[in-house]
This record gives structure tokens, C-alpha cells and sequence, in this order.
RNA sequence: GGAGAGGUGGCAGAGCGGCUGAAUGCGCGACAUUGCUAAUGUCGUGACCUCGUAAGGGGUCCGGGGGUUCGAAUCCCCCCCUCUCCGCCA
């Protein structure tokens, strides 16, 4: 959510924003209902005066005066709810239009309508040429049992899955990994819920607009299962006031993580890539509303996932993503793409993103600064390993000629020492 | 799920229709005093909206939302949360 005021004295700046983005929004119609709104609010605001003027005449008055002075003030009193009505509904609008406002992306992001657009900043690793027959993941899992997609589809329908044997302790190992070095890195890891409130959802930008690919409880509760940990992570903090001693805020938690990939029948319909159901380790960094800041925090937590992937030896990109691939709250984005022979291509596997003040100002989450002054927080967020995706990279990248896959030297400790799995007889 | 108690400022905790944005204590800040620290004293110490160039003015907020009333932190209704007991349960 944008700042009303900020709204008001950009208007030009934000309608700009808009359009990179391609997104729809009424700004104009934003300042009607904010002018309308205020002009409203000052004459409440004088008979609710004139109100509570009355109220301390009235408990001083003696009870013969009393009977009058009540009398006259039933004409306020209507007055005033008729007014406060009029600009409940206008509040009511243009809350609902400020929820859609997106916010405006930074300066380098690239135009562009979709993912097509996005611009490569740098490779990492050459794909490997394989010396035989490479094997997609699914066939590799399919050989060694590892994936029952079969049997998923079976218990919960497509896009589910099962893992089974020597690929569990590779997702174990993977994600462990991932957290052990988030956790040497400064962040502490936190288990969180996965299911949340509806606020919550909004509070992080997804809602209004993104409720088709969340799954919902019924109506008993109003609780809803998350794509990413960077919900709770991001939210557990609302309508706080941190002080600003305690920041940066580090997380980094390990979640199930649950998409209903709705519209995408017919998209990635094989294999693990596109599933309703994965483990994530996720990174949120909560800090001060600074710029510079929040770029050197953005620079970090790409880092911190890129130095996941060169210890896994795993090639990838880093692409900066174009204004219309952009989430709503999203001022800038770093997807890093990891080389999947499979797909004789890059596929997306991390999402860094930082907000500015989008999501805290939606989650009333605030500090109080140096000078003692409250400001909204900077938040911003990555991916550091989701587990499907990178078990796509793993199997698809290291695997021999006989279909055993070796595991990467970091992930060793964390499989009993073993550096092969897949072997034939073992 | 059933029964009961409760949610007030950074924290603890009064208030239970008008004098209360809120006593008191702690914490925090400034100043004063003592050689430093400690201690003591004095003053100050919430957020948000809005009008105004400013000084300053007005309004809202006592878990959230409705209602009663000339007037609600205080009374009524719904929801959320916490605690205690019972039931169920990994």
C-alpha cells in the first residue's frame, strides 16, 4: 500500500509506475475520493467539537436547563451520523482502490510486458555436456523409485506427489544445508505457521488479486495455507513498533510451502517443477526505511542464495526482472534461474525481492527511529532453497551415465558421509 | 467443544457513564545535585488524521466491529485473543 500523501504529491511519479508495471489503477479517482474524503472529515471534525462542547455544558447544567440543551443537541447528533455515513463510504472505496495501487518499480528495472523481457545480468557455471544420454528428473526417479507421481495423484490429485528412499535424504540434506548457512550467516531461523489469517495475506500484498492460487480453509476458521514463509516471517511482526536498536531483523525459516497453480493446466505438467506442494527455506530481512540500505540488503540475500548454488555446483543466471513480470509491492526483483538439462534451460528457482515500505505500511509494521520518530520498515525477502526445484537441478546436473547421482561435497555430512546415490546394486 | 475470568500507554496496573488520552509505579529522556558510578530531586515522555507558511488549533484511538446515549475506556451485541477448569487429542 502507498502512502495517500505520497499518492497525492506524486500522483505523476506513481501513474508512471503503473503502467511499467502494467497494472490498472484509478488514481484519479484515488484524489477525487482522498479530496472529498478530507473535506468531509473537517466539518466532522467541527460538530463532533461542537458536540463534546455541549456534552460539559450539559453535565454542569442544572436539571431545568438540562431538559433544553439536550434537546438541541439531537440535531447535531443526526447531523453528524448522517455525515460520518456519507464519508464511511467514500473511506470504504478508497481503501478497497489504495489496496491496488502498485508500487512504483526502481529506476534499472527493465520495460517489459513479461518474463520474455527480463534482462540477464550474469551466468554463473557452464551447463554441463553430457557424454551420454542425459535423463530428465522424473525418468531419473522413476528409475530408482524416488518419485511416485502416480500414487500422488492417487491420494491428492495432479501435481502431487510422493518421494521415497535416497531422494528424501537428498531433499533433507539440501534444505538442512540451506539453513545451517543462512543461520552462519547472521539470520535466525524461526518456525512459523503455515496456515494464516486472511490479514495477514493482505498484509503481505498477495491479497486483494492473488486468492485463486491460495488454498483456503472452509468457513469454520479464516485461515489459509501459505505459498512461502515469507508471509508469516514478514507479518509476525504487524502493528508493532520495533525499536530501532533490535534492527535489521534476520529470519530464515524452513515451511511446507502450498500453491493451487491455478490457469496452469497444460504448463509443466511433468515431473517436479510445477507442484502444489514443496519445502521451502525462505529469508526475510525487516529494517529502517533507507534506500541505500535496502539495496545493500537486496545485494545480500542474492548473494546469500548464490553462494548456495556455486557451493552446490549448480549453473544459474541472475535476471533483473521487467516491470510487468513485477508483483504488485515489488520495487525491484532478482530471480536467480538454474540450468535444468531437462529443459535445455534455465528454470526459475529463487525470487529476491525488496518492498520499501509496501508491505509494512499494509501490516502497520513501524520503528522508532534514532530521533524517536515512528517510520514504516523496509521489508525484503528470498528464496534460499525450495525443495522440488532444487532437487530437479541436483538429480538433473550431477547424475552418471548409469543413473546414480552424486551428491555435492556440502550435502555429504548431512547424508552420513555417502557421495553417490542411484548406484546400481547398492 | 463446554464452563468461568480477562484484554487499558514501552511494561505493570487503576479507572467501570461527563471533571480520563487516561491515576500510580517501573522504564525512558532532559536538567540539577553529589569527585565517577550509584542515589536523589524537578520537568518531560503514545500513535494517527486534519487545518495552518509557521506558531498553534481541531479530531480519532483504552483488543476489533456494531449499538444504546446529548455524552462511552466505562452499558449492550458480535468477533478475535489470553488465562483457569472440564472434555477430546498428535
Amino acid at each position: 500500500m502507498l502512502d495517500l500523501k505520497y499518492i497525492r504529491q506524486n500522483s505523476a511519479l506513481v501513474r508512471e509506475g503503473a503502467t511499467k508495471k502494467h497494472i490498472a489503477c484509478d488514481i484519479d479517482r484515488i484524489l477525487e475520493l482522498d479530496a472529498a474524503s478530507r473535506e468531509m472529515g473537517v466539518e466532522i471534525d467541527q460538530l463532533r467539537q461542537g458536540q463534546k462542547q455541549a456534552g460539559a455544558k450539559i453535565a454542569q447544567a442544572s436539571p431545568e436547563e438540562r431538559a433544553q440543551l439536550v434537546a438541541d443537541q439531537q440535531a447535531t447528533k443526526t447531523e453528524l451520523k448522517a455525515q460520518e455515513e456519507r464519508q464511511q463510504q467514500v473511506t470504504v472505496e478508497l481503501q478497497e482502490l489504495l489496496l491496488r495501487v502498485p508500487m512504483p518499480p526502481a529506476e534499472d528495472v527493465p520495460d517489459g510486458k513479461d518474463d520474455a523481457q527480463n534482462a540477464e545480468l550474469r551466468k554463473w557455471g557452464k551447463p554441463r555436456s553430457f557424454d551420454f544420454e542425459a535423463r530428465s528428473h522424473q525418468d531419473l526417479g522413476e528409475m530408482h523409485g524416488w518419485i511416485d507421481v502416480e500414487r500422488g495423484a492417487r491420494l491428492a490429485g495432479s501435481r502431487n506427489y510422493l518421494l521415497k528412499g535416497d531422494i528424501v535424504l537428498l531433499e533433507s540434506a539440501v534444505l538442512r544445508f540451506a539453513l545451517d548457512q543462512m543461520v552462519e550467516r547472521g539470520f535466525t531461523p524461526v518456525t512459523v505457521p503455515t496456515l494464516v489469517r486472511t490479514e495477514a495475506m493482505r498484509g503481505t500484498g498477495y491479497f486483494p488479486g492473488g486468492e485463486d492460487q491460495a488454498y483456503r480453509c472452509d468457513d469454520r476458521d479464516d485461515l489459509w495455507l501459505v505459498g512461502t514463509a515469507e508471509v508469516p516471517l514478514t507479518a509476525m511482526h504487524a502493528g508493532e513498533i520495533l525499536d530501532v536498536a533490535d534492527l535489521p531483523i534476520k529470519f530464515v525459516a524452513q515451511s511446507s510451502c502450498y500453491r493451487r497453480e491455478a490457469g496452469t493446466y497444460g504448463k509443466d505438467t511433468r515431473g517436479l517443477y510445477r507442484v502444489h506442494q514443496f519445502q521451502k527455506v525462505e529469508q526475510v530481512i525487516i529494517d529502517v526505511a533507507d534506500e541505500q540500505k535496502s539495496l545493500e540488503h537486496h545485494a545480500a540475500i542474492l548473494n546469500n542464495a548464490e553462494a548456495l548454488m556455486q557451493a552446490l555446483d549448480l549453473p544459474y543466471r541472475v535476471v533483473n526482472v521487467c516491470g510487468g513480470d513485477l508483483g504488485q509491492g515489488q520495487v525491484q526483483k532478482f530471480d536467480i534461474e538454474t540450468w535444468m538439462p531437462s529443459r535445455e534451460g534455465y528454470g526459475e528457482t529463487h525470487s529476491a525481492s525488496r518492498f520499501h515500505d509496501f508491505q509494512s505500511r499494509r501490516l502497520d509494521l513501524r520503528y522508532r527511529g534514532e530521533d524517536g520518530k515512528v517510520a514504516h520498515c523496509h521489508t525484503l525477502n528470498n528464496t534460499v532453497a525450495a525443495s522440488t526445484r532444487m532437487l530437479i537441478a541436483l538429480l538433473e546436473n550431477h547424475q552418471n551415465e548409469d543413473g546414480s547421482v552424486n551428491v555435492p561435497e556440502p550435502l555429504r555430512p548431512y547424508m552420513g558421509g555417502r557421495d553417490l546415490i542411484g548406484k546400481a546394486g547398492s
